[in-house]
DNA sequence: TGCACAAACCTAAAGGCTTTAGGCAACCGA
DNA sequence: TCGGTTGCCTAAAGCCTTTAGGTTTGTGCA
């Protein structure tokens, strides 16, 4: 019986290492416990349960996510930080669906995971100075950004895009560019 | 043993209700069995398992909604059928949330629902109509279209708008009028 | 009318996931 | 070195999925 040494945060990395494999919702306390070798029940004293498991997971993902959006975005304004900031999530979720998948899940509100994503809006509030737009129209914006980046991952990743061309790829870049001249002109619109 | 009359159609659309009154991920054979008044082992004649129960309700919520859609969109066009496309994405959605989750359901390819999908895209490639794109500016935009809609409802409902103002309701229409000046200069980007 | 066959629904059972309760043992500080 | 805390274990109940095989119901044809 000699220890693993679990711990929530432990728990919650190798879930999000066991998503990428899976998929997260094959995620499971059972599938857990087996990659450490360890009964099932042995993880109820670091994790609440199945859900509390789902939301540290997210929370991995929307941490790890955010720091490499605050890295890119470092020296950046305008269109570059932008199309920085969009290259970073979709190549996170390329790289790491499962986590992607992760960072999507619904977590209940008093949760850490909400100043997470409190953060992500910060860092697209970042992005947006170099567009000079006024309340409400900045968080409009935020919502948009926001939207078009969720939405065109979810899509792309679940295979929408797959069967037409042109190639996911080129619409990506050429997409950004309409945001950017949008964003450039949004008061006049 | 009175036959209750069980289809794959009537377990669809059971399945759909069920969907809207527990959430879409909370449906199992089990509860639709149990809705039925009938074993578990019943349905299994009529769908294959618990995946092909979930894309059949993913069809009729994308079936329900391009109804509607094509219903909005006749006699319509621009910045008018813009509109009316995006309401009924989002009012569907609202009135139905364990639908509207369904229809995002990873369905396998050579699924019936893959043919849904590419009537949704018919039906934003109709819109496009009064914009004058030519290819392959029209599929990116009609890409754009869906993932800010799919994008700006899934945080919606998600509540990641809930909590900061302007309210939602209210960024939703700039937005569009955001994305008609959008599509309206869009060769000129 | 009556019979035969197909379909609809049932019971039984195996296997997996979640969660709780209570027990033994390893480690840490005194 | 000893006591307590904590980490992991066994046991067990409850729910979900899926398969196998039985029985009833209803339909269509003679």
């Amino acid at each position: 019986m000699a220890r693993v040494g679990l711990t929530p945060d432990r728990l919650a990395r190798a879930g999000a290492e066991l998503a990428d494999e899976i998929g997260f919702d094959q995620v499971s306390a059972s599938a857990l416990a087996r990659r450490f070798g360890v009964q099932v029940a042995s993880l109820y004293a670091h994790v609440r349960g199945a859900h509390d498991l789902r939301s540290r997971i997210a929370q991995v993902a929307l941490d790890e996510m955010a720091d490499r959006a605050a890295e890119a975005l470092a020296g950046r304004a305008g269109h570059d930080a932008l199309v920085a900031l969009a290259t970073v999530y979709r190549d996170y979720a390329r790289e790491h669906p499962g986590r992607y998948a992760a960072s999507q899940y619904r977590v209940d509100p008093g949760s850490p995971a909400v100043d997470a994503g409190r953060r992500h809006t910060e860092l697209t509030r970042a992005v947006l100075r170099g567009y000079n737009l006024d309340e409400p129209a900045q968080t409009d914006a935020i919502r948009l950004l926001g939207s078009v980046f969720n939405g065109y991952i979810g899509l792309e990743l679940g295979g929408s895009f797959a069967h037409s061309s042109p190639a996911s790829d080129e619409s990506w870049p050429r997409i950004l560019d309409a945001l950017d001249s949008l964003l450039r002109s949004w008061t006049k619109s």
